[in-house]
DNA sequence: TGACAAATAGGAGTTATAACTATTAAGGTA
DNA sequence: TACCTTAATAGTTATAACTCCTATTTGTCA
């Protein structure tokens, strides 16, 4: 007997933002790409497309799986949501778009967020700010 | 009409070492095993399986995949080499265990080394110190 | 040199992602 | 509100990157 969840008021008002930058670029506002978009900013497990899959399915459940990785993809280009570099196979969605780093424990594949102030302050080295715009920075650590 | 690189002595060295290293930890010297480690340390590219696969089927013609991807796993295991945290599909290796960051280009995917001393001297915070043993910690930039 | 177990080649299986195409439906317009 | 256009979807097939399985080969040690 699994309630469902009722969406909370900052649900409500990122599910409002991602409508409106949708439209913002031309693209339709779909009940998947709602589905889609909910389950990654609910999530805080860092979800793959499967697993995003898994739950949307409970919701859509003739949705298909290339749907998912398409809309994921998509919120991505948008820039609300991010990928994670890791080592694993599955690419890992997250749409904390707040400044955080990422641990794995290499055992049970677990990713735990963190932030290191230290490390957002870093610069760095000239050799690469010449030749590159940097766009991400991203800090992964194992253990 | 292209020459057969000759080894240089850091290259002999290196698969002396890894000889060692194999039969300390009970490993079979191979030929394939050889040829694929002489691979990794030889190229800068930060090879995947199927470049590595590429390249020694030159030699070994019948060499298969999958001992290829066996091998680079070994040599991981080994601590002769390490895989990469990137966002692509394919696992990258990489046998430069000097401490070192990579950026990659969004647009080519080329990954550039560089070094980063403020980078390295950064500390965790404690509530990550504390409750894991830290092994890698890595700097991945995009732009 | 011979025996034995580790390692390999080749093929089949798995997982993640991308491409293709007929059908559906979002959103503008009459 | 009904219709029209075309983006988006479902379903299927394809591709890439491993990973597993098994018969055969080959290092290594006695």
């Amino acid at each position: 007997m699994k309630k469902v969840k009722p969406k909370n008021s900052q649900t409500r008002d990122s599910v409002e933002n991602f409508k409106a930058v949708c439209r913002r670029a031309g693209l339709r506002v779909t009940p998947q790409r709602i589905a889609v978009y909910e389950q990654i900013i609910g999530s805080k497990k860092h979800p793959s497309a499967s697993m995003v899959f898994e739950q949307v399915r409970k919701q859509f459940p003739e949705i298909s799986l290339d749907t998912v990785n398409r809309t994921l993809g998509t919120i991505a280009e948008l820039g609300l949501a991010k990928t994670i570099p890791l080592c694993g196979r599955a690419k890992r969605f997250d749409a904390d778009l707040k400044g955080h780093q990422h641990f794995q424990c290499i055992k049970c594949g677990k990713i735990v967020d963190f932030t290191c102030p230290t490390f957002e302050n870093t610069k760095l080295p000239r050799e690469i700010r010449k030749e590159f715009t940097v766009l991400t920075k991203t800090l992964y650590v194992q253990g």
